[in-house]
DNA sequence: ATTTATGCAAAGGTTTTGCATTCAC
DNA sequence: GTGAATGCAAAACCTTTGCATAAAT
């Protein structure tokens, strides 16, 4: 069961290129990054890889389930690994800095939406706008 | 105390235009709305109102707290009132659909982000991803 | 050999910007 | 009359797409 996701790309018919692994070794060492940040830290290593490349295999790879996106304000969207732990992102609105929080904070508002609403909350995709300790002025 | 937004204006050294008064009119009455709808709503009235005009008048009101925006996915930003009641979205990762939510469900949330992290919520632009009861396969 | 994936370049959609003109004050 | 706001057009930005070529199977 323990199938790779080299061995999961071919068995769906897609190929196993080494586009597709920097990429993803790249969503793997910057942790969080977008799709222009991830296309510099491949070309570190392979100076021709095209962006669009970049967004057709991030989508790719999204679709398999070993990546993941959020939306952290105006910008492009933020990649990151499925498998990383579970976080929920906290946007500063004054200084745009962007901090990860553990998930379990938002237990009971997922809680409350299943109960109420009958939603499904994915928790790894919360992403709170606010203002973080630093910008606040009685900090 | 209950000045008026025009008098508001005025006291920074703005000026109270028609544009102005239909974009702040549109956004009161589409409830939430992109820049473009907002814009087409807008032309209703006004034909030669430009785009332009619309986001630069949507960027003042915001600063001016008359309004707020809302990330509600990949697309254009989503304006409402800063008046109209509090509420968080939900949307839903497959349909696309956004409902409206009570923000009591996050008090408990933004209670913890403030003890744990000194981070103030800004509940009002809270935007939730997940599956909605529709899409949901057991449902 | 076949057929997918890539690189390139062009197009698409959204938002911003420069500047002359118009309009609120 | 003066300076801010608008409309227009162009540019900037991010993302997608078409197509010939290259590469994985």
């Amino acid at each position: 069961m323990t199938e790779t996701w080299q061995e999961e790309l071919r068995a769906k018919g897609y190929r196993v290129t080494p586009q597709r692994q920097l990429v993803l070794e790249a969503v793997t060492n910057l942790e969080h990054a977008t799709p222009e940040e991830i296309c510099t830290e491949v070309q570190r290593t392979a100076k021709g890889v095209n962006i669009s490349t970049v967004y057709r295999t991030l989508e790719l790879l999204e679709e398999l389930g070993l990546v993941k996106h959020a939306h952290l304000g105006h910008g492009p969207p933020n990649y990151h690994l499925a498998s990383d732990a579970e976080h929920i992102h906290l946007v500063c609105r004054r200084c745009g800095s962007a901090q990860d929080a553990d998930p379990a904070a938002a237990t009971g508002l997922a809680d409350e939406l299943a109960a109420r609403f009958g939603f499904v909350t994915d928790v790894h995709h919360l992403t709170v706008y606010g203002e973080c300790r630093e910008c606040r002025p009685g900090a």
